[in-house]
DNA sequence: ACATTACTTTGGAAAGC
DNA sequence: GCTTTAAAAAGTAATGT
């Protein structure tokens, strides 16, 4: 009856704020990653799916909309690392992993893992290389995954050392230091990657 | 020849007794830590079998480290004695429970994780956050790794058994994928 | 440029928060 | 869910020489 009637409001009341809340906070972190609408459009419909079949439960908004983001960036081709998401959110690291993949499971969303070349756009322009560098990282990448080199290594590695090296080979040289800046990794990871794609690709990299 | 199969690691449970004064075994057994603000269980590593005992208010104890079961057993037996001859009652010959066991071996050929990730259910593969892939078998219930180099962990084991077989559904799996 | 140490992942039990 | 324990795989990271 009348208390019947009071608790659904109360529990659309409810929903209606969460929902809200998750939506603000999904703006505020994709506007902070500085992502494309559909991208949050993206994330949005993926939170609003896991929302109907109450994956919610046990665990933080916050936590979701982060997944939810992680996983619509690797959908849309424009990767962001956990530790960027992690970062722009209020969640660490650990939960937006272990929450993407149960989102992934329930939702049968089926992503393969993010590809290196996926990462060259962003880091090449943050580096505020030409074209013709992009090109030829994203050709030094298709050849390294040809031969089994990207297999089981970070794809923020690799997409660093094939930027690095087609900085030198076009004589639009940066740092390691500086491609290490953007790609969010360790110099050390990008010796060992650009020692691994030299080696195997017969690549000339005389300086 | 089948790969070797190498156990490196084997969790176990047993119960030596009852209401133990965990504040009295910290005193008896040397290598003892116990924070129970911390975790409720004192902690004893022991040099000869390298293992590390979780002792309970409630006497239920787990040993891990050990390559086997021998030698959990072998562990549990010397912490048994030396409370025994320090007074505390204690069960004598408990039964001692397989939780766990991991195991390493090299399939001897270097698979295509992606592959694999691609097309048999069950697997996680995300090199961002982890280098191997992780497989979820059903029957025998185990969980492997799977690394490009071809070496592989598999744990979730109750018996060496149970790796053989796992290792064998895993070598066909691939060998499927591979010809797909 | 090296080396060493340490953390990521997986599984399971224990008692308590 | 977390806390603690041990061990392996390969990659990445933090520090040290």
């Amino acid at each position: 009856r009348l208390r019947k009637w009071q608790r659904r409001i109360r529990v659309s009341d409810a929903a209606e704020r969460n929902l809200a809340f998750a939506l603000s906070e999904l703006d505020r972190i994709t506007s902070k990653l500085g992502l494309p609408r559909h991208v949050r459009e993206n994330a949005a419909i993926i939170y609003r799916n896991a929302v109907e079949k109450g994956l919610i439960r046990g665990r933080s908004i916050e936590g979701v909309v982060a997944a939810a983001i992680y996983a619509a960036c690797r959908r849309c081709r424009v990767p962001r690392t956990l530790d960027e998401i992690a970062e722009a959110s209020r969640v660490d690291r650990k939960e937006i992993g272990r929450t993407y993949r149960f989102l992934a499971r329930e939702l049968n969303i089926k992503l393969t893992p993010t590809n290196p070349i996926d990462y060259v756009p962003r880091f090449a322009s943050e580096l505020g290389l030409p074209g013709e560098v992009e090109s030829k990282a994203i050709q030094i990448l298709q050849q390294a995954t040809e031969k089994g080199l990207t297999s089981g290594r970070g794809p923020t590695g690799v997409a660093a050392a094939a930027i690095y090296i087609a900085s030198v080979l076009l004589g639009c040289r940066r740092t390691q230091r500086e491609v290490a800046e953007v790609a969010g990794v360790t110099e050390v990871t990008i010796r060992n990657r650009y020692k691994e794609l030299t080696e195997h690709l017969d690549i000339d990299v005389t300086l | 020849m089948e790969p070797e199969i190498k156990i490196v690691n084997v969790v176990v449970s047993t119960k030596i007794g009852d209401n133990i004064d965990l504040e009295e075994v910290a005193l008896i057994l040397e290598n003892a830590e116990y924070e129970p603000e911390q975790f409720p269980g004192l902690v004893c590593r022991l040099s000869v079998p390298k293992v590390a005992l979780l002792i309970f208010r409630s006497g239920k104890v787990n040993c891990t480290g050990a390559k086997s079961k021998e030698e959990a057993e072998i562990a549990i037996k010397k912490i048994i004695k030396e409370l025994k001859d320090a007074g505390i009652e204690v069960i004598e010959n408990p039964e001692i429970k397989i939780q766990n066991m991991v195991a390493t071996a090299d399939l001897g050929i270097e698979p295509n994780l992606d592959d694999i990730a691609l097309m048999v259910e069950g697997t996680e593969y995300e090199p961002e956050q982890f280098p191997g892939l992780v497989y979820r078998l059903d029957d025998p219930k185990v969980v492997v790794l799977i690394f490009g180099s071809g070496k592989v962990v598999i744990t979730g084991l109750k018996s060496e058994e149970d790796a053989k077989r796992a290792l064998n559904k895993i070598l066909e799996t691939i060998k499927e994928v591979q010809e797909l």
